[in-house]
DNA sequence: GCGGCTTTGTGAAAATCTTCACAATATTAG
DNA sequence: CTAATATTGTGAAGATTTTCACAAAGCCGC
């Protein structure tokens, strides 16, 4: 595959693909292209997904609802091992094939299952307090759903992940267009 | 407030919170900061936030059950109005006050219904046949989370949704520190 | 093996985005 | 009213990202 039809199926142009593939070396041939299945496998590496990561959702709310529901994580290269919450009514309950656990026992959870990554599904007030535990647990990255800067030690890495975000840029690409009739 | 105290609350800095604003008008007082009722209302103006806008979600399977379930769009501007899916079981189950349509209906209801922005929530070998639907009822606006370049008129404004990316994203760092080390 | 065709990998140029830094302006205290 | 202090709005500088464009490879047919 070439980088024009790469660029064909996604949201970037063919020197895009070439000039971002060319930060991590040299892939394709000259005239022919690039090998999918090489490129694949190679790729993964690069990123990571050539294992499995240990995740653990914090936050049995509607969001943390959502992200186990989808699904999609499984399927990549991330496995949700625990749930935690600190609402007593919902610790307990069954969610997929795991139960539902205080935060309080998030630090020894957390080591010993070998939790890597934490879903951050918690309302902005219950961050501070959440915070403390996953800094205990040495936790190493944080997919945040949260509203808010985290605040971490350099070692951690964090996305902030913000749906409504898109929504409202959509919002203001449509009023833009009503102001231009 | 000042910009100084919004780049603390956000992941920017006070020189790029003036700079943005700039790009819209003069919204602070020197030497005061900015009023927050004030610029929160005169910015929703500018986002298109100060109206409702009515939405329709296509695809009834998880992310769309995820979204839905979400309910963090109601409470911002956005009201789902109709829920549509091809899958027949699907068809006719009840979501929160909606029930699931057929998509052959898309094109009469969501006409009907004024609906200005679609959330495309289905398999990537479904789009084109769907799009035909959402290009011709005359759709404004496309929340798409489905791992695909939409091809769409230009009048209509999309924006791409992909949890799994930032996932990847922080493997990536990830696996970059391990190779520091 | 050679000429024609294709496509990469990459410097250099262009465009865009971020930070700097400071004059202009507003407030407050006395 | 003046001096001291705070903070904006914005050109200019700096940094980063994207695009351009083309030499270097590689394949194919004859």
């Amino acid at each position: 595959m070439s980088s024009e039809e790469m660029s064909g199926r996604s949201a970037t142009t063919a020197a895009q693909v070439r000039k971002d593939l060319s930060l991590f070396g040299s892939f394709g041939k000259r005239g022919l292209g690039y090998d999918v299945a090489d490129l694949s496998e190679r790729l993964k590496k690069i990123l990571g997904l050539d294992r499995r990561w240990r995740v653990a959702l914090v936050g049995a709310g509607r969001i943390g609802s959502a992200l186990v529901e989808y699904g999609g994580f499984a399927e990549r290269s991330y496995d949700v091992v625990a749930i935690f919450d600190s609402d007593p009514s919902k610790v307990g309950e069954r969610w997929g094939g795991l139960r539902v656990r205080d935060i309080s026992q998030f630090v020894s959870v957390a080591k010993d299952q070998g939790v890597e990554i934490v879903i951050l599904a918690i309302p902005v007030e219950a961050v501070p307090s959440v915070m403390e535990y996953v800094e205990e647990a040495g936790v190493r990255g944080i997919l945040n759903f949260a509203p808010t800067k985290l605040k971490v030690p350099e070692r951690v890495a964090v996305k902030d992940v913000n749906m409504v975000m898109e929504l409202e840029a959509l919002s203001f690409a449509l009023s833009q267009e009503d102001e231009e009739a």
